[in-house]
DNA sequence: TTTTCCCAAGTTTTT
DNA sequence: CTTGGGAAAA
C-alpha cells in the first residue's frame, strides 16, 4: 500500500488521498493520470470502501480493462472485478437491462448502431414519402441524436417552437414527425440507439426516485475520466447519480476535448467548480511521457487558443531532438518517407516496430501508408476504419443472432429476411411494414399472424414467410439450451450464409468466409471466458448485450509486434515513442469542415495538441504538396498549425524559403487574427492543369463507348495498375497467376485469372487486391 | 424476383 | 475513387 504511494509525485498524490468530496484535477497531457485514477481507487479500497460502492466511468474499453488489470495488481483480482468500470454506454446499459421494464422495454432490447439508425430513418422518410434530397437521413440522424444527447425529447421538441421553427428555416418542417416515427419504431422494435443508452438513463433516474436512490446508495464514489468529453446528456447522469453523497472525482483536460462534433460539452469541465460545494481542484502539470522540445512544441500551438484553463505543462525529460517536418510530392511519396524513417529509426536506435504510430485526420489517409510499409515488408496493423463488426457478413450473422433473442428487431429482420435469397421481394416487405405500422406491431408479429390479416400476398410467398419464421424460432429454441457457439455455428451453416460465400468464389467471398470463422472463433472464446465466472453461462444473449459497443481498439490484440496506424481520434490515450503526424495540410488538417467558427478551429489546433502529445521521443510532421482527393489530384498548402509551432522547436527537411502558407480565410471572421504572422506566398503550382478536363459523367461515357473486347485493359479499382490479358499478376490472396480475358464495362468487371496454385477464377476487379509483375 | 448496369453524390472525427 | 440506390434487363 505505501509502496504505491511514494510511486507518486506531491500533485500526484493529493488528490489520491483525498477520499471524501468533489473534485477536479486537471491532468495535463502526459502527467499520470490514469495512475492517479487506479491508485485513488486503490486507495479508497484501502480505506475501507466496498468496490461495489465505486463507480468508474472511462471512455474506452480497453482504458477500463486497463485500470481493472492495473488495479487488479495492487488489490488482487477478486477485490478488483466487483468494481463497476465501463463506457458511460456499457455500464447504463448494463444498469437499464436490469431496470428495463419500467421503462416499457425488454430486459433483452436491441442496441442499434449508427448504420441501423440510419437506415430506419432513411426507411421512415422514404415512408413518409419525403423528398430524400431535403431530407438527407444522414443530417436528420445528427439532428436527432444532437436533440437527444440534450435530452430534448419529442415531447420537448413539440414544446419548443424555436427548434420546430430552426428546422423549418432549414426546409425541414416534418423533422419533428420523423423524430416521433422514428423513436415509437424503436420502441416497438424494442430497440435503443446509442444515444438512448443515456437518454433513458436519464429517464429512469428521473422518473423513478426509489432507482434513483438505489443507484446513488451503490455508487458511493464516483470517478469520470476524460470529463472534457462528456454531452449533456452524460453530465446530468453524473449529476444525479453524485448528488447524494457528492463524492465525485473527475478528471480531464480541457486542451484535449476533441468530441464537441458528438455533443461534448467543454463547458462541463469549464464549470464544474460551480456545480458541487466545495469543489477541490487538483493540477497535475508535469509530463512524464515526451521530451522538453515535444512537451514545448506543443504548448506553444495550445496558446494560440483563447478557451482554456490555465495551466502550463512542463517535463523533467530532456530535449530531445527537435521535431522533423518534410513535405513531399504526393501521397505516395509521403507513405514512403514514413516507411523508410521508420525503417532506418528501427535499424539505427534498435526499435521494435509497435514503439512507431502513423496518424492521421481521416481514415482515408491509411491507404497509402498501407502501400508503402507493405512494399518495405514493415508489418502494421490499422485501427479503425470499418471495425470488424460492422463488416457487411458479420452484421449479417449478428444480424441473425439478434433476431433470434429479440424478434421485434426490424432492423435485423430487414437485412436477412431475404439473404441468402429466399423469394421474399421487396413488394412484399412493403406490404408487411404497412401492415405493422396499421397495427402497432413489429414485421415477426405481423408474419407470425400472416393468416389472420388479408395483406393480398400469394399462398407461396406465405409459406415462405411461414419458413422463415419457423427458421427463426428453432434457433430461438436453440438459444435457450445451447450456448453461443453452438447456435451460431448452426446459424451460419443453416441459413445457407457460408454457402451462400462459397459458391461465388471471389477473393472477396473466401476473405468472408475467414471472418464469419473469426466471428465464431470468438464467440468460442467469449463462451469459455463467460463459463469460468459464477454468473454467466456463455449464453447467446450474454454476447450480443454489448457487442455493438464494441469497437475496433477493444479487440483483443494479439501480442504482435505492429506499426499502429490510426485517426487522432483513437489515438487519445495511447503514447508511442515515435510519432508520425501525416498530411498536415490546410482542408484537411484543419479539416476543411471544420474551420467556419472559431471554436472549430481550436477544437482542430486540440487535435492536433493531441497528436503531438502522443510522441515520447520524436516526432516527425508531413504534409505533400499535391493529393488524391474525389478521385482527382489537387494543389494542397500546408497547414497553418506547422506555422504556429516556435520555430526553435522544428528542424525543417526542406529549404525553409520554401515553406509557403497562404490563409484560407481572407475575410475576417476571426477578428483579432494577425495576418502579418502569415507569410503570404502562394504555394509553388506544378504544371498548369489541362485546358478542359473532361466532368465525372463525360468520363463514363466514354467508358461505355469503348469496345468491350478489343484492347481487354482494365483498371483495377482498389490499387490503379493496368491489366491487360496475357498479364502476369500477383493477387494477395491467390499468389500469382495469369489474365486470360477480362469482360465487363464500368464499374463490375471481372477477369479471368489462370493461377498457379489454384486454378482458373474469376475475379470481381472491383474488389481485387492484384498488383501487376 | 434477381442480376446487371448506370448514375449521382459524397468523404471528419466515434460510443 | 468509392458507395449506394434505382432503373433496365434477364
Amino acid at each position: 500500500m505505501e509502496n504505491y504511494l511514494a510511486e507518486l509525485n506531491d500533485a500526484q498524490r493529493a488528490p489520491v488521498l483525498q477520499k471524501d468530496g468533489a473534485m477536479i484535477v486537471i491532468a495535463g497531457a502526459g502527467s499520470g493520470k490514469t495512475r492517479v485514477l487506479t491508485y485513488r481507487i486503490a486507495y479508497l479500497m484501502s480505506q475501507g470502501v466496498d468496490p461495489f460502492n465505486i463507480l468508474s466511468l472511462t471512455f474506452t474499453n480497453k482504458a477500463a480493462r486497463e485500470m481493472k488489470h492495473r488495479i487488479s495488481s495492487i488489490v488482487g483480482s477478486s477485490e478488483a472485478k466487483n468494481l463497476w468500470m465501463g463506457t458511460f454506454h456499457s455500464i447504463f446499459a448494463k444498469i437499464l437491462r436490469m431496470e428495463a421494464d419500467k421503462l416499457g422495454y425488454p430486459s433483452n432490447f436491441t442496441i442499434y448502431d449508427t448504420q441501423d439508425s440510419q437506415r430506419l430513418i432513411s426507411a421512415i422518410i422514404k415512408e413518409m414519402s419525403l423528398d430524400k434530397d431535403v431530407y438527407k437521413y444522414k443530417q436528420v440522424y445528427s439532428r436527432i441524436s444532437s436533440y437527444k444527447n440534450s435530452l430534448i425529447t419529442v415531447k420537448a421538441y413539440f414544446q419548443n417552437g424555436e427548434l420546430q421553427e430552426a428546422d423549418a428555416m432549414a426546409k425541414r418542417p416534418r423533422l419533428g414527425e420523423i423524430y416521433q416515427n422514428y423513436v415509437e419504431r424503436c420502441f416497438k422494435a424494442g430497440a435503443m440507439d446509442f444515444d438512448d443508452l443515456l437518454l433513458k438513463t436519464n429517464e429512469l433516474l428521473n422518473r423513478f426516485p426509489d432507482v434513483l436512490q438505489k443507484y446513488q446508495n451503490r455508487f458511493r464514489y464516483i470517478l469520470v475520466d476524460e470529463y472534457q468529453d462528456t454531452n449533456h446528456s452524460q453530465y446530468l447522469i453524473v449529476r444525479a447519480l453524485s448528488d447524494k453523497f457528492q463524492n465525485i472525482c473527475v478528471v480531464g483536460d480541457d486542451a484535449q476535448s476533441i468530441y464537441a462534433f458528438r455533443g461534448a460539452n467543454i463547458n462541463n469541465i469549464l464549470n464544474f467548480q460551480k456545480d458541487y460545494d466545495n469543489v477541490e481542484m487538483y493540477r497535475l502539470e508535469q509530463n512524464y511521457r515526451s521530451t522538453k522540445n515535444i512537451v514545448e512544441a506543443a504548448n506553444s500551438i495550445i496558446d494560440k487558443n483563447k478557451t482554456k484553463l490555465d495551466k502550463v505543462v512542463w517535463t523533467a525529460n530532456d530535449d530531445g531532438p527537435k521535431i522533423v517536418v518534410n513535405r513531399l510530392l504526393n501521397d505516395g511519396e509521403e507513405g514512403r518517407f514514413v516507411a523508410s524513417s521508420i525503417f532506418e529509426n528501427k535499424m539505427e536506435h534498435q526499435l521494435q516496430n509497435g514503439d512507431f504510430a502513423i496518424l492521421y485526420r481521416t481514415n482515408a489517409q491509411s491507404r497509402a501508408m498501407e502501400d508503402a510499409l507493405r512494399k518495405k515488408d514493415i508489418p502494421y496493423r490499422i485501427y479503425g476504419g470499418l471495425s470488424f463488426y460492422q463488416r457487411k457478413e458479420i452484421k449479417d450473422v449478428l444480424a441473425y443472432l439478434r433476431l433470434l433473442i429479440n424478434p421485434n428487431d426490424e432492423e435485423a429482420l430487414k437485412r436477412i429476411i431475404n439473404f441468402p435469397a429466399r423469394g421474399i421481394g421487396a413488394t412484399t416487405m412493403d406490404k408487411l411494414v404497412l401492415a405493422a405500422n396499421h397495427y402497432k406491431r413489429s414485421i415477426f408479429e405481423v408474419i407470425e399472424n400472416i393468416d389472420r390479416i388479408d395483406l393480398k400476398i400469394n399462398g407461396g410467398t406465405k409459406a415462405k414467410l411461414k419458413n422463415f419464421s419457423n427458421m427463426i424460432k428453432s434457433f430461438a429454441v436453440m438459444a435457450q439450451q445451447q450456448d453461443a457457439f453452438v447456435v451460431a455455428e448452426t446459424v451460419a451453416k443453416k441459413t445457407g450464409l457460408l454457402q451462400e460465400l462459397k459458391k461465388d468464389g471471389t477473393p472477396e467471398g473466401v476473405a468472408r468466409i475467414e471472418n464469419i470463422e473469426e466471428l465464431l472463433n470468438g464467440i468460442q472464446d467469449f463462451v469459455d471466458g463467460q463459463k469460468e465466472l459464477a454468473d454467466a453461462n456463455g449464453t447467446l444473449a450474454e454476447f450480443l448485450e454489448d457487442v455493438a459497443l464494441m469497437t475496433d481498439l477493444d479487440q483483443e490484440t494479439p501480442d504482435e509486434d505492429r506499426v499502429a496506424l490510426m485517426t487522432i481520434h483513437l489515438a487519445k490515450g495511447l503514447e508511442f515513442p515515435y510519432v508520425y503526424i501525416v498530411g498536415l495540410e490546410e482542408d484537411l488538417f484543419p479539416s476543411g469542415m471544420s474551420m467556419n467558427t472559431r471554436s472549430e478551429l481550436e477544437e482542430e489546433r486540440r487535435l492536433f495538441y493531441v497528436a503531438l502529445t502522443r510522441a515520447e521521443k520524436q516526432a516527425y510532421l508531413t504534409y505533400v504538396q499535391s493529393r488524391f482527393r474525389w478521385g482527382k489530384l489537387i494543389d494542397a498548402e500546408p497547414s497553418r498549425f506547422i506555422d504556429e509551432i516556435d520555430d526553435q522547436f522544428l528542424d525543417y527537411m526542406i529549404p525553409q524559403d520554401d515553406y509557403k502558407y497562404k490563409p484560407l480565410i481572407d475575410n475576417d471572421i476571426f477578428g483579432e487574427v494577425d495576418k502579418s504572422k502569415f507569410r503570404q506566398n502562394k504555394p509553388q503550382k506544378g504544371t498548369p492543369p489541362p485546358a478542359h478536363k473532361p466532368t465525372q459523367s463525360e468520363l463514363q461515357k466514354l467508358r461505355r463507348l469503348r469496345p468491350v473486347d478489343a484492347p481487354s485493359v482494365a483498371k483495377t479499382n482498389t490499387n490503379l495498375v493496368q491489366l491487360e490479358v496475357g498479364q502476369e499478376v500477383d493477387h494477395m490472396r491467390f499468389g500469382k497467376g495469369k489474365v486470360l480475358s477480362i469482360e465487363g464495362v464500368g464499374q463490375d468487371k471481372k477477369a479471368e485469372i489462370d493461377f498457379e496454385n489454384g486454378g482458373m477464377r474469376k475475379l470481381l476487379l472491383r474488389f481485387a487486391k492484384l498488383k501487376v509483375l
